[in-house]
DNA sequence: AGTTTACTTGACATAAAGTCAAGTTGATAA
DNA sequence: TTATCAACTTGACTTTATGTCAAGTAAACT
């Protein structure tokens, strides 16, 4: 396998990511993207073994250019537990649609494939992370709702946070982005701050 | 296309069934399907056009046979807003894991095929409706809460009693139907209800 | 000059849905 | 009794995309 940092393998990182957020995640074909690389189909799965880890890689690589981390550093940072709640909402809902063609890609695997299922749950933990810290963050300050558990808590919020929930509002019930996070915003309260 | 009551036909329907729930809905093949209903590969397309066809017959075959109508009773003959909440939550939250293993193969179809995106959707218009209801009955009490639309409440409520949320709270967290059940009542009420 | 690395070319394997054409069988009707 | 028809069987075929394999090319390094 060539060299974990190469031009090509960048090109194919990009293209693929294009591909993906311009279609919405659906109909994007390894030949797609290299094609839009401008490399050979065989060039792409001598960079990526398979679909699968080809788009695990534009997830990671998206983080990176988009600075993920740095855009979650607000709601670290935040003095209490409910504006830490606010601000982790306004971060990571605004985050969803900037990587929903790529998620989807990835949950469209997770429904057939073992493999990709396992993928997917690992990538979100990262999100259940920025969940169970806000939640924490709520209970510290003695303002968790009484009717959860911190875990149970930390589970609705990231049931509330999915992408799934996200892509039902947005694009079945046709939300604008704003009324979004504005209203996970109000519902979280409501739900979890007593 | 055979008689749409015959023998043969429910016997399509009933396999279907049977195999998609004790295999979570993956993995079922048409001629699994086929094999198990005791008939030819192809007598399975003589009475469904598409495995699509086959799948949304299933979800109507199992509404009929579950009774999903007198189920959903009580929420509709509830006394208020707030039991007719309780009430619907509790019947369509205790219906999905029966009709799991068939929602999640037409889920999965979902992903990739357009007519079946429209399918799944118009299934759960059902639902929506039992939603709206609710969400209408709290209103007629003055007791919706002042932080949404009745349109909005309602698009709320139905992301959270979706299957995709009772999937990854039941099945990726591991909570217990009557913890979800429960849960969800208590949240529904502290969101919605003032 | 020889070797390695990255890539290309094109053929092949695989899985499952869906199609097609020709046959079988049992019941009904002339 | 024979003809017909509906329901079903049998088996071959098409399609689509992922992934594999083997052989070749071309530039860069040693």
């Amino acid at each position: 396998m060539p060299k974990i940092n190469s031009e090509t393998r960048n090109r194919i990182l990009k293209a693929a990511w294009q591909l993906l957020e311009s279609n919405q995640g659906s109909g994007v074909r390894m030949s797609d993207i290299a094609k839009r690389a401008g490399v050979s189909r065989q060039a792409v799965y001598l960079h990526f073994e398979t679909r699968l880890d080809l788009l695990v890689a534009t997830t990671l690589y998206l983080d990176e250019v988009k600075g993920i981390d740095e855009r979650l550093a607000p709601s670290r940072t935040a003095p209490d537990g409910r504006s830490r709640l606010t601000a982790f909402i306004d971060a990571w809902g605004n985050y969803i649609p900037e990587i929903y063609g790529v998620a989807k890609a990835l949950m469209t695997l997770e429904a057939t494939d073992i493999v990709a299922a396992e993928a997917w749950k690992g990538r979100m933990q990262a999100v259940r992370h920025g969940c169970a810290a806000a939640i924490h963050a709520l209970e510290r300050d003695g303002q968790l709702s009484t009717a959860y558990t911190v875990e149970q808590a930390t589970d609705l919020l990231w049931v509330l946070l999915s992408v799934r929930s996200w892509e039902q509002l947005i694009r079945d019930s046709g939300w604008s982005q704003a009324d979004y996070i504005d209203h996970m915003q109000t519902l979280a309260h409501a739900a979890f701050v007593r």
